[in-house]
DNA sequence: AGTTTGCATACAAACGTTTGCAACATCTAA
DNA sequence: TTAGATGTTGCAAACGTTTGTATGCAAACT
């Protein structure tokens, strides 16, 4: 690979100004970038981005963190974020960590010793003192989807909204006995979505029928678990709210395996809006969250933090992107 | 952040004892090694893995290249790409290219100036020349899910057998008028698929019903599209087998619009295997490629290719998975 | 006694950039 | 004519590592 050394010595200048004509960087004679120009041409020269993170201190790369890719809503996520990245001249490297707080400190360790400029992640909330830690060694640090640590910035949805929404939204459609598939309580996203179906479903007058577990998955067959579980319990049950989309397939799988006619004897949605509700037979009502978007919103923020001069870094911001109610088939 | 040099320090010896003593690289007195580990830990000195990058001409990073990520097996591949790098000391830098060969190329040529130590690929086939320059420019190249360049190693699936299997199958079911979503012809697994669904129909004397497009796309409505156009052409059709799942939901879905009992009346598989097929109110048979696998085979020759002294590098290797049948309810 | 060996450490160069500083030439304004 | 401003370039240091070579010293050989 060509260096600056080289084009330096074909053009018979210095490498110093090769390198400043080439990121056009001070005065530099007209004649002598077009030999520079010609030279790095003639090469190939590519410059070489590590010895330029060595001495500029910045790596132009952003650590991604998430809980799991397939299947879920952060490859969508994700690619919001990608895209945001390349187009401001970033490049991201992504951690799974299953949500599991061991994998996730390793991570973040490696991240942090790899040079990053920033770190978005959705975390588990385990390892609170260690993004502080990391962020406070100047590496920015934006909480994606869960926003656990106040003094760093984030970006959600508002998920006690979409909770309520969806209880008004079935109660409006005449539901009465509306059940929850409330998923992992010790985590904000589902916790607050819970809050919000409780709070919809007392001012509504109904009584709550929830299914929540310590060890909640967001599994397929832990939603087909729950649903058969509360309509056994509650057979009066005339609706099933589904944290995350794939307990709402697990959801509609179950009314289907008991013969129960969607959206006729028992309405079904999800609160999440992974793009696969779209495609199935009976389509899947959701309050969908603009995953993409948020990607990008959060590479923005990141990147302004990154980008801004040491002395006045932005203030911390946290922002709360709304969910829209996409009316499908299951309702 | 703390240096070598601020551990060499306190520690009252010089950075190259430091790193030795660190890396285990050479002889060090014990208790000087001691010394060095504690002044490290009381520091929390952690190594700049750009300097070293620099230094060693080895930056521990892949890069992945991928159509797209939602919705596709490729969230999966890219877990287990990440898993098994992980496990090897590697980070991997994401890049979409949605396979516009544009987008294809100005991400590989920032990924070979951003220093990777290799690059693993599912390519458009429109930048083979660059690909080539990129691996003789001692940057390791592994193609995946596609077999472009036979002078590149690569992982795939065994496209082909996939496409035969499943009509034998299907005619074993008793179909014998089979459609099929063939997508797009101008890529290898596309083509290996339908080479193979047309060679089983010539063997049993079926006449092929295909539908492709020269813009085809790996969508739900495509799929959808296409599988009811094959209705409208053929009512006797049995049988849909579909490249992809989201194609083949929107079979499944054209199917269920029409009022058609599945399998009963018409029977429907993919040939990709990306396991929403298993969360379905009928759930969808499949040929199934182990995506995570090949994720992190490809990843294994990858790094021993990156690892291997430069004198003698393996041979190209061309690895073919086989995709097992899942039978499930859509059949 | 002199030479080899093995251990333990330090010195200094190198990786490929960017950038502060100095040097010099040319031009403008007093 | 002189002082300053402006344009153009080179020198050299720095970023934080790794690593080849040199050096010192003790113990173990000839």
């Amino acid at each position: 690979m060509a260096t600056l050394k080289d084009v330096a010595k074909l053009a018979c200048v210095d490498v110093s100004t090769v390198s400043r004509a080439l990121n056009n960087t001070s005065y530099v004679h007209p004649e002598t970038k077009e030999r520079v120009y010609a030279a790095a041409k003639e090469l190939g020269y590519r410059p070489n981005a590590i010895a330029r993170a060595l001495r500029q201190g910045r790596s132009h790369i952003i650590g991604v963190v998430v809980p799991r890719l397939h299947l879920t809503i952060f490859s969508e996520i994700l690619q919001g974020i990608e895209a945001e990245a390349q187009k401001r001249g970033y490049m991201t490297t992504v951690c799974v960590t299953e949500d599991d707080p061991k994998v996730e400190k390793d991570r973040l360790n490696r991240l942090r010793g790899s040079g990053v400029d920033g770190v978005i992640i959705t975390a588990t909330g385990r390892n609170g003192r260690l993004l502080r830690d990391i962020h406070s060694s100047d590496i920015a640090v934006l909480q994606l989807v869960r926003r656990q640590e106040p003094d760093l910035s984030s970006v959600i949805a508002d998920y006690e909204a979409s909770g309520s929404g969806a209880v008004r939204y079935l109660a409006g459609k005449g539901c009465r006995h509306i059940g929850i598939i409330a998923g992992a309580q010790h985590l904000e996203p589902f916790r607050d979505r819970y809050r919000g179906y409780s709070n919809a479903m007392r001012e509504l007058g109904l009584e709550e029928i929830v299914s929540s577990d310590d060890r909640a998955v967001n599994s397929f067959r832990y939603g087909m678990n729950c649903a058969h579980q509360m309509l056994d319990e509650y057979p009066e049950l005339d609706a099933i709210i589904a944290a995350v989309d794939v307990q709402g397939l697990g959801a509609i799988r179950a009314a289907a395996e008991r013969g129960l006619k969607i959206p006729e004897q028992i309405k079904i949605m999800s609160l999440t809006g992974h793009r696969v509700g779209r495609m199935l037979e009976t389509t899947m009502t959701s309050m969908e969250m603009p995953a993409f978007d948020m990607g990008t919103t959060a590479t923005r923020l990141i990147v302004e933090e990154i980008e801004a001069d040491s002395g006045h870094k932005p203030a911390v911001r946290h922002i709360d992107f709304s969910s829209t109610l996409v009316e499908r088939e299951s309702t």
